[in-house]
DNA sequence: GTGGGGGTTCCCATGATGGGAAGGTCAAGG
DNA sequence: CCTTGACCTTCCCATCATGGGAACCCCCAC
């Protein structure tokens, strides 16, 4: 524990104050998310009370699943005092929304997969209505008719907005 | 629409009738889930029908949500006729369960988001509960409060191996 | 003064995907 | 026959947030 003004610790201190590892506080700082701290005389960083609340903010903001940039939205709203909550309110609800168009996306694959291992009756014989879904070509929600799988018309792709 | 051969596609092709795009086609293969195509003399990469019929298996399996090395799990025990239907089916349940797991850490996101943003007026002043709680260093785990209509404890997002 | 722990910078890797440059190939049209 | 434009090839770079590690410097206690 060097870091001889008074409340001010290391980046390894910090880290452990707030839970943000020290290489995660160093990538902060290299996007522009934190300000670059105080340095001692040996080229240390140095971190005060304020910045290791900061740092808390930023990972409590991570643990809600904000990206970096709507982070940095948050922290500018938070340092303005000037600010509107409906500003806040707005990348909130934003961030509520994509968390729920994601959870409708993960519970649709959960649900499709659920059905087929619940269809598949998991034994020592090679049947598996898994594989055979994965095989039938014509990705389709409901059962659709099939072809052969010796190439048919182009039937357009169907681009899913996935990951 | 070159490739002599009868019933050989070009990697562009390829792509436009299974969904899987030419440049992850490519990676594919560079990272051995798909076996190195047959090549026609100019160099091209040349498909035929059982290759388009993998690379619609691989596209389907990445709209459920599988890793890539799930996948290449998948596709082995496809390719093996004396697989047993069972090791297919764990895949899929661990699948199940990892695709729950996040989707619970989502929810548990969402839930304490949309609440604090209930608790938000969002208008022109800059009060926000919102960057309160942000800004409130002991992440207290459930502070999920309002009225306890049915729910327990969600379990926060504690560290979450996230994104 | 020495050892160990911790700081500094810089580079690399992840997983899955896209973008783009530089150059070779193919098919069609003048 | 030659041009043109679409398409293929390889290779490199970027994403997003994070970790690993090397090479080197600094501080403190013994």
């Amino acid at each position: 524990m060097s870091a001889r003004e008074p409340g001010r610790v290391t980046i390894g201190e910090a880290a452990r104050r707030t839970g943000v590892s020290a290489k995660m506080i160093r990538y902060y700082e290299s996007i522009g998310l934190l300000p670059a701290p105080v340095r001692a005389e040996s080229g240390y960083r140095t971190y005060g009370p304020s910045d290791l609340h900061t740092l808390r903010f930023v990972r409590r903001a991570r643990d809600l699943g904000f990206s970096m940039e709507a982070i940095g939205d948050l922290l500018a709203l938070w340092r303005d005092r000037d600010r509107s909550s409906a500003q806040v309110k707005a990348i909130a609800l934003d961030h509520v929304a994509a968390l729920r168009r994601r959870i409708r996306e993960l519970e649709g694959m959960a649900g499709t997969l659920a059905d087929l291992a619940e269809s598949c009756c998991g034994d020592d014989r090679p049947d598996c209505p898994i594989l055979d879904d994965l095989a039938e070509s014509p990705r389709a929600e409901s059962p659709r008719a099939e072809s052969p799988p010796t190439e048919s018309p182009p039937a357009g792709a169907a681009r899913a907005p996935d990951r």
